[in-house]
DNA sequence: TATGAATGAGCGTTCATTCAT
DNA sequence: AATGAATGAACGCTCATTCAT
């Protein structure tokens, strides 16, 4: 409608440009010339949108982390069980990943990097709040075993980064049985 | 008589030099002359050990995996109950990368990164065989879900480095309860 | 209105410093650091004109090449005789090499060096055709030995590089009376 | 026959070396240590036959033109006459290079080059003193040109590079009838 | 005499970033 | 808002040379 519209598309063509080369070789090989190439753009551009590297990278990260967790939790309902509400949600996390494998293989680099900061890694895990309450319900409920969410999220949650990986590299080829033996061992996992 | 050639000792200042500094800032941060300033050697000395940077991660990953995991299996026997088995085993692994902290995390930043060629990444994996065939014969013996390696795998054992990343961040500090917790849910996850 | 873009100048002054360092000191001494000094560029700029050094050693080679059989055969009809052709092709070749010296000295060094690919040298050959058809018509006509092209070049145009190589080392002046004498020689060995 | 022997044949493989690198890709693709393995020797051990680089390259130079000369003076007595003396240097000069192509391409390569210092190059020129001798007898004889010695030089003599070149790069092979040819205009180039 | 190990300096090249328009 | 040209700094790597034995 104004004039920033032509600006959200190039923005958006850096960002996507972004997630696919880091993608593809790494962050090492993802120099901004090749981004700016990529989105059809001159590299200073980019520096009309994001302040520099380090920046966009994050902002990338904050960006998809945010439409992931959005996804995750769209269907989601506080009046839902607990396990039914975790179901839900685990499903629909695995759905995102598998649906837009870029975006989730991009997510699962981030994961270990020390090129996200501290402060937008805080901040994707803040968006987690709700996953969080449900199974603090679940603990309070004897549902779920009375454990650190650290805990929780490593053997329910990011299990799926290490399928999407092999995935992704060709290794394993994740099925519908998959799935859902993945969601069994979750589950199985964290419940009490 | 032991002789510690002067050459075995530059190539393992080269090998610590370059843990530590990938750990730090992740690959990109990590350039050959820092590396060898750390290492207290020329840069061109580098190259007496390892043909190239490509080169060095990879003999670096590799080294540091069979370290790895010749302790974890150090003191399995095949005799051992699968449960016992595999416990022993997890406790081990856990108390490697703990132990070790440094080379723990640079195990877990290399689990999702391009600048592992495939090679290397499959002979990591070869030496997990004595637990894949823990796991066969806890299926056989309807102990363990007859799922997929990559499954058993991504849910009982890579959960690790979630843990260990957050350790190393300060995020979460992982006691003997934690570890004892942990260990309870990979089992849970993977048991029939 | 003939607009000299910045770049051209830029690149004229990569091209002039190249040859200058070139001819100083031989290839091996003519390092992208120093021609970027020269031409008064960052390094890095270079590679905006060429694609690397041996690219730009080539381009150089070609565009000095074509300039100077250009030059020669400027004022050359086909209407000529066989001798006054050749004379005036061989007094224009002469006069280029020196009246610029530093160009003709380049193209001396480039006539033996791997430094020049293939490719490159036989364009550069291919840009002789006029004198070798004007041989072919001399032998034709039974005014020029029916020698190969090799050969007549070797015996009849060669010669001046050295000529010019010790003028300019300063190892002998060429006066006119030697320039005269020089085609005398030139032209004794290739006519019947 | 006493300990130098052994050195000696370690000095004539490093002088092969060199000659045979050279030739394939110039001057900077042939470095010490490619130089020493080809030779079989340490890269050390080249300083205790050679100064440095440039001297190795420039006694390497002044040996190879002093065999050179040798040869081409070996059968040529002072009472020859002019044109049987002349033809019978200008014959062995080219079978010297056309026995050993590689020496005769490295003097080629030699002949343009700045790697060569002025010192070794007048040492080089010095060892023609028999021909410029016959030269000038010839001259006195009113049997040759009276004509500069570079001139006569790079008439007669000099365009043999050229098709050793060109033979070398199989652009054109030196059959006997080329080599007859080829006389036939040395000689006319410079005879009365 | 001879060496393999080691090196500082410097190579060709690329990078993230900025400037002039 | 957008760019292509330009850049200093730094990269991975190689070189001629020296050192310790």
């Amino acid at each position: 409608m104004t004039v920033l519209k032509k600006s959200e598309v190039k923005r958006a063509a850096l960002v996507k440009a972004t997630i696919n080369l880091v993608n593809n070789q790494g962050f090492h090989a993802a120099p901004m010339s090749k981004i700016a190439k990529m989105a059809n753009v001159s590299p200073a551009t980019i520096y009309l949108y994001f302040e520099n590297k380090q920046d966009m990278i994050n902002q990338v990260y904050k960006e998809v982390k945010a439409e992931y967790v959005a996804f995750a939790f769209e269907t989601f309902k506080d009046d839902l069980s607990v396990e039914d509400g975790f179901e839900l949600v685990w499903r629909r996390m695995a759905k995102y990943k598998l649906d837009d494998i870029e975006k989730g293989f991009f997510l699962s680099q981030c994961e270990n990097t020390p090129m996200i900061d501290v402060e937008s890694r805080q901040e994707g895990v803040k968006n987690l709040a709700p996953l969080l309450d449900l199974w603090d319900r679940g603990i309070a409920q004897d549902i779920i075993k009375p454990l650190s969410h650290h805990l929780l999220y490593a053997f329910s949650i990011y299990p799926l980064a290490f399928l999407l990986n092999a995935h992704k590299r060709g290794d394993f080829k994740i099925t519908n049985t998959h799935l859902n033996d993945a969601y069994q061992a979750a589950w199985a996992s964290i419940k009490k």
